[in-house]
DNA sequence: TGTACATCAGTGAACGCGCGTTCACTGATGTAC
DNA sequence: TGTACATCAGTGAACGCGCGTTCACTGATGTAC
């Protein structure tokens, strides 16, 4: 029975994530306490050390599984709504961010907060950040299908449109110069709404937060997904990337 | 000469202050660390305790600072910018902010990243914090007696109009529902995408992120202050709010 | 199936470090008559 | 103008605390023949 030490490995090694877990809701983000998790845990200090090789290396585990469940949750959320309904599809992958945010800030925190000083993210960080942020390209890229044109057309300078360039090229996607800088500059204000909510910026100015974010993100994808003024652009043939 | 005392202390105070900046810039606006500003001092720790009762206190002061000097900045680029011109009023404040959190990043995120664990902000910092959105909220009045509609015209929830109705008379202002929404969705929107910038979100994305974020905001201020569709309405004759 | 050996989880003590804050004090700077 | 007194900046020692990490170790769990 190989199997039985690597179980009681894995519980352990996930309880001490959960532990720290609730220890950042406490203290904030960067502290993270090796000693008081070995203690919660009814063992020695240096036990931990078992599991994981340093206290960065606990870190870099947490962020990970952070980018990870938010990016889950965001999938999740996507596959509730009919592919072709692009609006409907950021409404409900923007709610599970905010949703997702809501109930865990310290870990929203972890990850689009203020850095941890002294730490540097690893390699192994960067693919499961991106995996949210693919739920929206995989949006956005259905939207230009579709021959969505926001609301207001930005004028994307040639520097930006060449790393566009590069980022379909990567991504294998299909979405134009204006709908993608439209397309990230509402990722990044629904970010910083749900920042704005966590961090309290509306208290004693607007009650019911979760009523003006709906309204925020309602607007966000109005502005994206306009499609009146679209010229009539006919729908290409390539599938879906992934 | 009771001046001499006076002039040694609040010269000192605000070295202290400068210090515990830098310190924030390597170690993270969570970790200012009165042994060491001491130290730089050539002083005795305790003696630091002459100038502000605590670590909080010393905390406070530096919140008080940024946010002052993030509104001053914001105040500054207004003023040279002619007052009807309300979108070029929008972008230059927005480049200050920009250009004031790219320069002094730790303390940006003092004020808007992750809020510091154990430190509730006293009364003190209320009055500063609203200097900034003071800037905007004007130049939104002055929107608003131009006319100006949202490109997207959002539906302002109940609840979320009554919030709204009492910061109109709290501040003093004459923005209707739609454009003080899109006006708090423009700010969130705003913060969102220097935070992003900030915290290198962009990097091995777009290289150029001056430029990504200029297109941002001049697409922000269309969404905004977008006036095309604006049914005729005669400005109002009431003069400017403070 | 049983035995000899290797693996590995957890122990306990220690290292080196630094923090915020208090307190009784010294000596210089300012104040009042 | 000079003297007696009050104010206050800075000292130095101490308190109590906790951290991350290393290391030689014990003893239980798994493995190979």
């Amino acid at each position: 029975m190989t199997g039985v030490r690597a179980r009681v490995r894995a519980e352990l090694t996930a309880e001490i994530k959960t532990i720290a877990c609730r220890q950042m809701a406490d203290e904030g983000p960067a502290n993270i306490n090796l000693r008081a998790i070995a203690r919660e845990l009814g063992m020695v200090s240096s036990a931990i050390y078992r599991y994981f090789a340093s206290r960065d290396d606990l870190l870099t585990a947490l962020i990970v599984d952070a980018y990870d469940a938010l990016g889950e949750a965001g999938e999740a959320a996507d596959a509730t709504v009919p592919p072709h309904e692009v609006e409907a599809r950021f409404l409900a992958v923007a709610h599970a961010a905010y949703r997702w945010a809501r109930d865990q800030p310290s870990q929203y925190l972890l990850l689009f907060g203020t850095p941890v000083p002294g730490y540097a993210a690893p390699q192994d960080t960067i693919a499961p950040a991106t995996r949210f942020t693919t739920v929206l390209l995989r949006i956005l890229d259905e939207a230009a299908r579709q021959g969505a044109v926001p609301a207001v057309r930005p004028n994307v300078p040639v520097g930006v449109s060449a790393d566009f360039a590069a980022l379909r090229e990567l991504t294998g996607t299909d979405v134009g110069d204006e709908l993608m800088l439209a397309g990230m500059q509402s990722w990044t204000a629904l970010f910083g709404a749900i920042g704005f909510v966590l961090n309290g910026q509306f208290r004693s100015v607007v009650s019911d937060v979760d009523d003006l974010f709906g309204e925020f993100v309602r607007t966000i994808a109005r502005q994206v997904f306009h499609a009146v003024d679209a010229p009539a652009r006919p729908a290409p043939v390539r599938p879906a990337p992934v």
